[in-house]
DNA sequence: AAGAAGTCCTGGGCGC
DNA sequence: TGCGCCCAGGACTTCT
């Protein structure tokens, strides 16, 4: 599933792929992905817009959709009337693909926006998980609660380890939970989660709030050399299927997972089997000797996170 | 107020 | 073979 590297990647790909394409129609076939405005108001605001630039914030997309003045008074519109901010959440199955409009499209289509070229960027998503939101340009972190609360982004010069230490200091809560709450740094899901704290060699049920400065520090380092590593491979593949006309058919392969989705397997550390446990009704993977618990007198072993 | 738990979404895959 | 249940993870809501 698309995380922030793989949405960077896809970020990256548009932005040399649609920016400039002007948008001719928008058939919504799946409406229940759209959370804001009604069909008829995205089709009314979205037709005739063109695509002037291609944003992220965490693993929330954002096409900037500017219609060009039409020769008068509309200058004195008030400011952003004419430039709306598409926010596109692709959650678990989405995917976005630049397809010709004569293709006949895939299985679980739910939505495109027609270019005035001949092509058209199609978003399909098996489970309808995903979401679109249109909101005034620049409104989108005010105005959608997931992007109003999110923390910084971690490639970014304002996620420092001391940061990550004041934030998790004044947690309570469970290690692994807190980073995929999005609220103490953007864009880590599940699966970049389990790698950063393996190669930080923390347990994911650690309390936030006991880790020791050197323990912040590997899992500050490991966040920014994975998220890092992962969003300069996916530049590079942008950069290659951009060249071909081609599409970002998976997301798979961005980073090769250590860990994730891989119980039973050896560690890459030390050799030993990796574990799997549920820990707040996610699924995580660990390794049971380099990510020992530290924290726990009495044992973590709840009924609801034992191995399993 | 914060953290934990529950809920929703959907269809593939597995067990019976 | 076919039915039915379980599972996946992100974000939101509800409960404690």
């Amino acid at each position: 599933m698309p995380e922030l590297p793989e949405v960077e990647t896809l970020r990256q790909l548009l932005a040399r792929r649609v920016a400039g394409a002007r948008i001719e129609a928008v058939p919504l076939i799946a409406a229940k992905i759209l959370r804001a405005p009604d069909p008829a108001a995205l089709a009314a605001a979205v037709t005739g817009a063109v695509i002037t630039g291609v944003g992220r914030r965490g693993k929330y997309l954002l096409l900037r959709l500017e219609k060009p003045e039409r020769g008068g008074p509309d200058a004195a519109a008030p400011e952003g009337q004419g430039a709306w901010d598409l926010v596109i959440h692709l959650k678990m199955r989405g995917r976005l693909r630049i397809e010709s409009e004569s293709d006949p499209p895939g299985p679980y289509l739910c939505a495109e926006l027609r270019l005035t070229d001949g092509r058209t960027l199609r978003y399909y998503d098996m489970w309808r998980w995903g979401e679109w939101a249109l909101v005034s340009a620049g409104t989108a972190c005010r105005s959608l609660p997931g992007l109003a609360a999110m923390g910084p982004e971690p490639l970014e010069p304002g996620f420092t380890s001391d940061y990550l230490a004041r934030q998790l200091a004044r947690r309570r809560g469970l290690l692994k939970p807190l980073l995929l709450g999005q609220q103490v740094v953007a864009g880590l899901g599940n699966i970049y989660c389990d790698e950063c704290l393996h190669r930080a060699r923390l347990h994911p049920a650690r309390l936030a709030h006991r880790l020791r400065p050197d323990e912040v520090a590997r899992l500050h380092e490991a966040i920014v050399s994975i998220l890092g590593a992962a969003v300069a491979q996916g530049s590079a593949l942008a950069e290659r299927l951009a060249a071909q006309q081609a599409n970002l058919d998976s997301f798979a392969g961005i980073y090769a997972s250590q860990v994730n989705d891989r119980p039973g397997q050896s560690c890459p550390t030390c050799g030993q089997a990796l574990q799997k446990m549920h820990l707040s009704g996610r699924g995580t993977t660990l390794c049971p000797h380099c990510q020992p618990v530290a924290d726990f007198p009495e044992s973590p072993e709840t009924p609801k996170n034992r191995p399993r």
